[in-house]
DNA sequence: TGTCTTATCGTTAACGTTACCGAACATTGT
DNA sequence: ACAATGTTCGGTAACGTTAACGATAAGACA
């Protein structure tokens, strides 16, 4: 009934040609819909393929095809404020490492977030090379849709990674949906207090008008705690800069005057008001919702400061896109759409099972 | 300085060859360490090797190879009660697609978690054809214990998935850490009321004294919460019963005299819970802590009913497993320990963007 | 009829690695 | 001295697929 040791031989081109009394030659271009075929023997051979259920050996054919597939990364730099581009970087290098060993050639370019020059200097050099795709995470929006075109004309496929904008890449976008993730905020804030409760959302970011998406999330936030109707006091402060030392003025001028149950940081900028929390141990804390899984934001999770961290793992993005970039050019599939991004909910208890 | 379009050509067993002069089949013995090479060769193959950093092309190895690898997997087989092992399988699957152009065969064999005799049956079916890994979830111990020694003597690389079991397997353990999944719903719960709150753990499972492991999990919980110094009361009830209607019948006797704050249900029958408090909406319904992403569960929680799901990826166990055996066998890599799996938490608001 | 094109198909050399078969030479035993 | 054995190595077929190159035959045009 079972236990079938013969060596079950794989069922291969050879076979096809032998049923359908043609030469792997034909069968071969069948398979990849090239031309010299006529539409009998097409169909006879297909007919073959489908019945026997024909697999092909990806090892086989990633041995034959001369893999010259040359990828493009173009994503912004890690600052010292900003960690969060170095996790995204982290599964980049890591989806790089995979790939490599199959004849995959990846470079990365960084560009500088607060200059445009720098974006379009490695989007020219991107162009320039024969890249066969580019793996994009937009910021400046304008200068992305006219690189993108550029790339379009070029037959250079597209992917874009962390934001979606308007002008579609050729291959879709990889990354949090924003709405969702500030629903999930309010979320949790629901558990966390009752009726009346004060709210305060931080938005801390040096260049505020490039994060206009950061609305997105609190507008998720907002209208999952309005729909609630408990009656919560709900503010927003802006605070422009990067420095520990400017938020911490900002932090201390306005929670006088609002002294908030929950606290939320609409970025991964939330190990500042840790910090916050942390030096100004005379001033009650509130419960801290935050996000990204960066060194700095484990650690005052870890410290039972920062309450909750929700994690879109932007390491996953580069190293999905990659790996999609992969099945695309060499396995040949051809997946229509992306599936969103898992949202992750992070606390003291489960931090260090976290990234796999 | 960069934009180097000459096909890098890799380096190979053939350049190696060339460099240290001698033919491949030499190379090829250094590199897989067989015997038939002198010393002094041997030496010189191998700082050649090192030098020019050559990573073999897995493609054509895989190719060249035959590969004869066949992997049995044995399981419980879902029931209509416990839909756990259905997500087990479906990761297992994903897994036999995955690697099955790469010329590995997976048989599955489930069995009846109730009776001894059918795990007995497939083990030997296991042992009596010649497999050369095994991918166990244990249930019956001592059974189990004995069927890997067994293994062991016939050189079955063996691996366990879902809980762990005293005698080691030869490749170690995928699985959830019991004791922190207790201490996250501990630590769920302790946002979710104050001092003084009546805190109810709820066992339901027909054969309780198979799972002992989920006194594991309950102590997790316990110390957690006790180590707060809040002055919870907590009860613990088992159900040993599998139909809605007992638990129902118990549910009712019980939460008369005890009504409580919060609900935590141990394992993935939390629906049964879900449902009970659907139908009785004239009783106050507690905040509701349960297990894993089952589509029952999932539907209670969708409805608001059930609180917090915690979800230890049944599905990516099984599915490591294979990953795992993949890398041992083709790749040759040795990878010395698993990462334990992540611990996840889903909510009303993230359950859509889960499993991917 | 002869030449030229086109459509269709077979043949074959790669791709990088593995493993088997012997060749060449050295060593041992008688 | 000769055969038998052992050590070290080169040569080569095979794995399944791809794509370039030819071969053949049929039709088009003069």
């Amino acid at each position: 009934m079972m236990s079938d040791d013969k060596e079950k031989k794989r069922f291969g081109i050879k076979d096809i040609a032998k049923l359908a009394d043609v030469s792997i030659g034909t069968v071969d271009r069948v398979l990849n819909n090239r031309k010299d075929v006529s539409e009998a023997t097409r169909k006879k051979v297909k007919d073959i393929i489908k019945e026997n259920n024909y697999q092909p050996n990806l090892y086989a054919r990633s041995l034959s095809v001369k893999n010259n597939i040359k990828i493009s990364v173009i994503i912004p730099k890690t600052s010292l404020q900003t960690g969060y581009w170095q996790l995204c970087l982290d599964g980049i290098n890591k989806g790089i490492q995979e790939l490599e060993p199959f004849g995959i050639q990846t470079e990365v370019f960084l560009y500088d977030q607060e200059d445009v020059h720098t974006f379009l200097e490695v989007s020219e050099k991107t162009i320039k090379s024969n890249f066969n795709a580019v793996v994009i995470a937009p910021i400046f929006i304008k200068e992305t849709e006219a690189f993108v075109k550029k790339c379009h004309r070029k037959k250079l496929q597209t992917i874009y990674i962390n934001s979606d904008i308007p002008t579609k890449s050729t291959l879709g976008y990889i990354g949090p949906n924003l709405n969702s993730t500030g629903r999930l905020a309010g979320n949790l804030t629901s558990y966390l207090v009752g009726t009346n409760a004060k709210i305060l959302i931080l938005n801390i970011a040096k260049g505020l008008e490039n994060y206009k998406y950061l609305d997105t999330k609190i507008e998720g936030y907002r209208t999952y705690l309005n729909d609630l109707d408990r009656n919560f006091r709900i503010e927003v402060i802006d605070i422009p800069y990067n420095e520990y030392e400017e938020v911490e003025k900002e932090l201390l001028s306005n929670i006088e005057k609002f002294t908030p149950d929950v606290l939320f940081v609409t970025n991964s900028r939330v190990s500042v008001v840790g910090r916050f929390f942390h030096d100004h141990q005379e001033i009650k804390k509130p419960y801290i919702i935050g996000f990204d899984f960066l060194e700095a934001n484990v650690d005052y999770l870890s410290k039972g400061i920062v309450d909750f961290l929700i994690c879109q793992r932007p390491d996953k993005q580069g190293y999905f896109a990659l790996n999609y970039l992969y099945r695309f050019f060499l396995l040949k599939e051809n997946v229509t759409n992306f599936k969103p991004m898992p949202i992750d909910i992070i606390t003291i208890e489960n931090y260090m099972f976290y990234e796999n």
